[in-house]
DNA sequence: TAGGCCATCTGGTCCT
DNA sequence: AGGACCAGATGGCCTA
């Protein structure tokens, strides 16, 4: 929904309300309202952008409110958990160091409701990619966003309510 | 009610 | 010259 917006208070107030100079004003404006529509619209691309991304985010159910911030923290944080998969692809044994990578390396921590463990279920292990296995879990899940501010540096965590009960995730 | 987030307006600067 | 891009200012909405 669109939201209401004041009106300039560096043009129309200003103005007398006759009718030649209020033909004036909208004629003189005419360049600065098509500019503020073309801002409108660049903005309006940005914000779909920072939606398709959001949505390329495992662990991230569409439903999920992220601002704009929290959305470019996680796909940082996605993007080196990725590199860090690639990087162990090629080493010796990947089958082991490809699994306790992807423990150790995943961004997000999920937390029951008394303790704390990193992919605690069979997403880590057997899964070949831990990012289907999140998102079709995360499909399930209701949840909302909080947002930790302390100490200098922000967490933001996901609480989902499974089925075996609560969990949560979060980045740091 | 304060603070965070966002949409919008605006003027300046850069680019084609 | 006109459009794209950018950052600052402003006010509405929402939540703790």
């Amino acid at each position: 929904m669109p939201r209401k917006r004041r009106a300039s208070t560096s043009s129309l107030e200003e103005y007398p309300s006759d009718e030649k100079y209020m033909k004036d004003d909208i004629d003189s404006r005419a360049p600065r309202n098509a500019a503020n529509a073309r801002e409108r619209a660049r903005m309006r691309v940005l914000s779909k952008a920072f939606g398709r991304l959001k949505t390329s985010l495992p662990w991230v159910p569409s439903d999920t409110k992220l601002s704009k911030l929290d959305t470019l923290r996680l796909a940082s944080t996605y993007i080196a958990h990725l590199r860090a998969v690639l990087r162990d692809d090629g080493e010796a044994h990947p089958e082991t160091t490809k699994s306790l990578s992807l423990a150790l390396s995943w961004p997000f921590a999920i937390q029951n409701n008394n303790a704390t463990a990193l992919m605690n279920n069979s997403c880590n292990v057997s899964s070949s990619t831990s990012s289907s296995c999140n998102q079709y879990r995360g499909q399930q899940a209701t949840h909302d966003i909080q947002n930790f501010h302390h100490s200098g540096h922000q967490s933001v965590s996901t609480r989902h309510n499974l089925q075996g009960g609560e969990q949560q995730l979060s980045y740091f």
